[in-house]
DNA sequence: TCTGGGGTCCTAGGACCC
DNA sequence: TCTGGGGTCCTAGGACCC
């Protein structure tokens, strides 16, 4: 299908983006967003990024510079971001064809129907309206195929004579952009292949798209093939993924403080299966197997090395948490070893299937079954009016919120009744 | 006892994305 | 002292089967 035409809308540095909606004084200034237990940088303003503070670097090594130029720093608050998320592609929906959201700050869209100053015009509105509607800007890129999509938002992100939208669809300007955009910076091109592509002379995006298909694919894959195909105007990852089911759920956390306890690590992974239990039955799929993980911190030379997985194969789907919590207990046991000092640990749901259609065993407990399902949808249901982990599985433990460590969190204004900004009135 | 080739499934690791 | 979390896809190698 040549001649496509994709858009892709992306939210501009989106976590701090979202804590300005609520903090005016962040406007203007360098801020960064920390990840959990306020380990690195995940999100920076543009003021930040010009300070130097690149995305993923761990906190205590940009200290001083966060001192020295009165840096804001936030902890992360992901009900806020997904809430924000929620409400940005509300908005584009009713302005866009075939959505795709893509990530939690970016979605995909068709614009086949709009040729020359038309797309741009529409993509302006699009932006002033998702500007208008929820306070988050955002920056829009137009082309043929999803990769020329992306690279159009990346040149529009960083030059303001595009002011946030760029139509790379006509060759003219496609030929410059591509001449000047380093592979590095092209999506599906990470640090690793931009670094081999380099030894081997091609740094642009054009160098790329003009090199042998053949070669590419023989030395670096089919990925980074269709990734060539894609410079070429030729669509090569389609758009059609909408409302794909997910494959499986991961849910994880580096401790707050490491520990060698069997028992903290097992309070650890039944909170995090409860945490993806939940996932599961919101997309109504069940799970064929389940998998544990546990790991000693990688950044402890030294110190002895020790991570391990194991998966099992669960006699029948399941998605009820206890049943869950009792596989994953038992899997943990197998991989557990005494005398390390563990500071990760996380659970797999795998092989998801969907919960309609599927076939009971011959030999499974229909009424056990149908009682746990009951009970999950009445947890699950006061856990979404009441708060989260109001009511939990016992192997949970106690302590399941305070493992990760969040100094900086601003409210949850828009997710948490307690949290809402009050006002005093004085007459 | 010797032996080939092909298929499938699983796992681990590596690359990428946000 | 302090280094996130959640995904996808591909590939290579081993086990196993016929």
């Amino acid at each position: 299908m040549r001649g496509g035409k994709i858009a892709i809308l992306d939210c501009n540095n989106f976590y701090v983006s979202c804590e300005r909606l609520f903090a005016p004084a962040l406007e203007n200034r360098p801020v960064i967003v920390l990840s959990n237990n306020d380990g690195c940088a995940v999100a920076r303003s543009n003021e930040a990024k010009a300070l130097g503070i690149t995305m993923g670097v761990p906190f205590f090594k940009i200290r001083d510079l966060i001192k020295k130029h009165d840096v804001k720093v936030l902890s992360s608050n992901y009900a806020l971001y997904g809430d924000m998320s929620a409400r940005v592609m509300r908005t584009l929906a009713e302005m866009a064809l075939n959505l795709e959201v893509y990530s939690i700050d970016e979605a995909f869209f068709d614009m086949s129907g709009f040729t020359g100053a038309g797309s741009i015009e529409h993509c302006k509105t699009i932006k002033a309206t998702v500007q208008r509607n929820t306070g988050i800007p955002v920056s829009i890129g137009i082309g043929p195929t999803k990769t020329l999509a992306k690279a159009a938002n990346r040149i529009a992100k960083k030059s303001p004579k595009t002011a946030g939208v760029l139509d790379l669809s006509s060759p003219r300007f496609m030929e410059k952009a591509l001449a000047i955009l380093e592979v590095g910076d092209l999506w599906g091109v990470g640090s690793r292949w931009a670094g081999r592509l380099n030894s081997h002379g091609i740094k642009t995006a054009a160098q790329l798209r003009d090199s042998n298909l053949t070669w590419v694919e023989k030395k670096f894959g089919t990925v980074l093939a269709k990734t060539v195909l894609e410079l070429r105007a030729i669509p090569a990852i389609g758009l059609d993924s909408r409302g794909k089911a997910k494959k499986s759920i991961t849910s994880s956390r580096t401790f707050a403080k490491k520990t060698s306890e069997l028992s903290a690590i097992r309070e650890a992974v039944a909170s995090y299966t409860a945490i993806a239990g939940v996932k599961l039955r919101q997309q109504k799929l069940l799970a064929r197997s389940v998998a544990v993980f546990i790991e000693t911190s990688r950044f402890a030379p030294g110190q002895q090395r020790y991570k391990n997985s194991a998966t099992f194969i669960l006699p029948e789907p399941l998605s009820d948490t206890g049943s869950l919590i009792r596989y994953v207990l038992q899997l943990l046991e197998t991989i557990y070893r005494d005398g390390f000092a563990y500071n990760k640990a996380g659970i797999m749901l795998l092989d998801l299937v969907s919960l309609h259609g599927q076939q009971r065993s011959l030999f499974s407990d229909h009424v056990q079954i149908a009682k746990n399902s009951r009970l999950m949808t009445a947890i699950d249901s006061l856990n979404q009016k009441m708060g989260r982990n109001t009511i939990h599985f016992g192997a949970e433990g106690l302590q399941s919120q305070g493992r990760v460590v969040k100094d900086r969190r601003s409210p949850s204004y828009t997710t948490s009744w307690s949290e809402i900004p009050q006002v005093l009135a004085i007459s």
